[in-house]
DNA sequence: CAATAACCAATCTAATTAGTCGGATATTAC
DNA sequence: GTAATATCCGACTAATTAGATTGGTTATTG
């Protein structure tokens, strides 16, 4: 598992999608001026991203993409593997002396890691990420009402 | 946070480290060989974990780096933020119109994922890697004794 | 003093990342 | 049917990062 600028453009492309899905199809252009991503580049993430079925295309104009499920059913891991595909990780396969010997326990060390973290992340979905939000903002809100309602000017407290 | 090849290093390579704690300083040189990473790259980066206290180095023949504390006390989001410096992430920094619009959100979004990914890899540490493997091995063991202890050569079984 | 190994900096190359360009194809609206 | 939109596609380029190389200096040990 790695984790670079790549996977998290197509993460934050696939969340932009997420918040508008149900509007229809959402335009790469679309995502570009709000994100500040180039188009061309969002072509290549989406391409792969199409390829793992993770968006589907609608063509022409109004065109745009959209996520082939609801967002709670799709995971960060998924959107990272398409994009940012693994590399060897080990630097060991091709040694010979490394099979079990005491060289290859730290790679094992690693890989378990690894695996770790892809499970984190394969637990993440879309949904739960954008309602996380809305709970952190809903509590603020409530904190701030009882603490500085009072003192504050109406225009900041209303949101 | 971002996790790439160079941050794996570290990772991998500070484990090497966890593991041979207690039997001296370990030389970079020992761990070039061991881990198949080049000493060059790997002085670069343990100037790095140095900077950040990660570990000590002891010069001279019979010198080379220890953790500085105990591998139980290391966690990995700490090695991984000395070597891979972050990024802004956002790319929402300079924009003016980005500020609480809905533009913004998205980046929100991802800086939450993000800070979760980073509480994440700093609950795990050094020894608890290696501590996991070790239960792994045993409960391999033991799944080995109940099912085919009999029909195997004893050195076999015996660890 | 000779060997070891950290320390340091500059430089170079290879690989990857990020973004560009010039199209082709499908779809919609007029 | 044609003009506009927007996906699709491949090749190309610029910039950055990864990693290697070189050529040392300094500290420690025997």
């Amino acid at each position: 598992m790695r984790l670079t600028a790549k996977g998290r453009y197509a993460v934050t492309a696939m969340l932009d999608l997420a918040v508008h899905d149900g509007e229809g199809p959402t335009s790469l252009a679309d995502i570009s001026e709000r994100q500040g991503i180039s188009l061309s580049y969002l072509e290549q993430l989406f391409a792969k991203l199409r390829r793992s079925h993770l968006v589907k295309s609608v063509r022409g104009p109004g065109g745009g993409y959209q996520l082939t499920r609801a967002a709670s059913s799709i995971y960060v891991a998924q959107i990272v593997d398409s994009v940012d595909e693994i590399v060897d990780a080990t630097r060991c396969a091709g040694r010979a002396n490394c099979n079990h010997g005491e060289t290859c326990l730290t790679h094992e060390l690693w890989s378990d890691l690894s695996s770790q973290i892809h499970q984190f992340l394969s637990d993440i979905d879309l949904a739960s990420i954008i309602a996380k939000r809305e709970v952190r903002e809903r509590a603020a809100r409530q904190h701030m009402k009882r603490d500085d309602l009072i003192r504050m000017p109406a225009e900041e407290v209303e949101a």
